[in-house]
DNA sequence: GCATAAGTTGTAATTTTACTACATTTTGTG
DNA sequence: CACAAAATGTAGTAAAATTACAACTTATGC
């Protein structure tokens, strides 16, 4: 657990002379890292000893072991934090607020992910007679993503922004065939009655959505994500890249499951697009 | 700098028994940093000056201070990096390395994004008549999703995926319409002549894309993205999330710039969505 | 309001740890 | 094979961290 935090926290548990020696470190942390302990104590204005005894009240060994704890929290800079937008932020603060909520959120969801499920996902979809792709809202351009991927593998891809065409497509879905529904939520109702229509007619569906939804429940496989709760922005955000990822995790499970041939196979449909570009003139 | 990397990188340029030392400390990372200089001496099995060379010849101060280097490499939030997918992974090993790629990604992303240009656009987004967001390919997805976001701000936005439809709409632009083109590359040349039609017609041309390249010379702003190259995959994947997170940021600087009562509005936006959903049940 | 105890802080000595200078060994080269 | 250069180790030294204990501060009960 970070070590910053840690003094942070238990800062009203510490004596006055130790209080001193918190300030001190949180006010420069990476300098701290590189003092001896009679440098630190000095700049406290503190004995060695105190500061000694500051280490250990944070469950450390002693002095080089709490600056290697504190190495360790200053390691990756900062850690990236869901933090909220604010009114008051400037384009700066909010252009970095953003990214790093989305790469927190990336974090979080990579270990939320249960790689089993996503084992036997790739399997099945490896072998899919068809494969559907189905979200609304924020989620249709998730699956319009999805298809544009495994279109190129050659595989049967259908996806459908309208509700009726998906409910028709799931309607006509027989084994063997793979749906593949997502949603932040689980909760969007036409989506669960897509779900029910599909099974029904012996697909295998697999939900990319929330834990323990509606839509979850009514799912062969679920692909469950839990994503922080997207900013106060009122739009879905993190949860959406994260779906994303997703689909790049299963896409990428899938060409690897097909081997070597068929990656060439897909560097020939990527050659393909030359035609349609500017070459890139040598630098 | 990874200091673990750094060993392994330099193992050739060692000495017999800095290799040595080089291999317990790789062996068992975790327990070298909580070794003193005596210790690892002795499982090395040379002499304490031995250690301390060793240290030096990777450019640390000595040994206490190559011990926080080794502490930070080690730090469980280790920066991201770009781990190509290969061939031997299993399902563990490519999902752990997509998501830490795609993080990995946005953090490039995020630094090589230009604030100036940020606020510009959204400065120009808040005052167009008309937006429109094209997109082909991978990049049609990023434009989908675009939509979705700013369809919600009650402003006219217009997305095609289909060309002919992309350039009819361009003819029509006039002054006061903005025009968003998404490419990875920026070297698709039907995007290209969009740029050009919109630009004869009046409209502003923002361009989401790499820079210098023929697409970005035809707009008016470019937000550029410096995104590592893509995996080995043969498909767009850490460009289109970092494309994702700035149509966030400039959706995010749209609500700022429109300020409080609008945002009120969106959340009047979120709750209509309600019926169609089924209630959380209290927890 | 004073005495006493509990807790806090500092001083000085001790121990541990890291480093330096120099001697010895090993390796490579004419 | 001899010599030089590089590598490694030994022993001593300096620095850093820790411990034990003394002095001081603060709080509590009578």
């Amino acid at each position: 657990m970070n070590i910053l935090e840690k003094i942070t926290q238990s800062r009203a548990a510490f004596s006055k002379s130790e209080k001193k020696v918190a300030d001190i470190i949180l006010a420069n942390p990476q300098s701290a890292i590189h003092s001896s302990i009679a440098t630190l104590a000095r700049m406290s204005d503190v004995s060695e000893p105190t500061v000694n005894r500051f280490c250990r009240r944070l469950d450390t060994k002693g002095f080089p072991d709490f600056k290697l704890h504190l190495a360790q929290s200053l390691a990756n800079g900062t850690p990236y934090v869901n933090r909220h937008v604010d009114e008051s932020d400037g384009p700066e603060e909010y252009t970095t607020k953003i990214f790093e909520s989305t790469m927190a959120s990336l974090e979080v969801a990579r270990q939320s992910v249960d790689i089993q499920v996503v084992n036997r996902v790739v399997d099945l979809l490896t072998q899919a007679q068809k494969i559907s792709f189905f979200g609304l809202g924020a989620s249709a351009s998730v699956a319009h993503d999805a298809l544009n991927k495994f279109f190129r593998f050659n595989v049967p891809v259908v996806y459908f922004e309208d509700i009726l065409m998906q409910r028709m497509s799931c309607m006509n879905s027989s084994e063997g065939d793979v749906v593949v529904l997502i949603s932040h939520t689980g909760r969007t109702k036409s989506l669960v009655e897509i779900a029910q229509i599909a099974r029904m007619n012996d697909a295998i569906v697999v939900g990319i959505t929330s834990k323990d939804s509606p839509l979850a429940n009514e799912c062969t496989y679920v692909l469950s994500l839990e994503v922080p709760e997207d900013t106060d922005m009122y739009m879905p955000m993190a949860s959406r890249i994260a779906q994303l990822t997703l689909i790049d995790v299963l896409a990428t499970g899938f060409t690897l499951r097909r081997g070597n041939k068929f990656r060439e196979n897909l560097k020939r449909v990527k050659d393909t697009l030359r035609g349609s570009r500017y070459e890139k003139r040598n630098e």
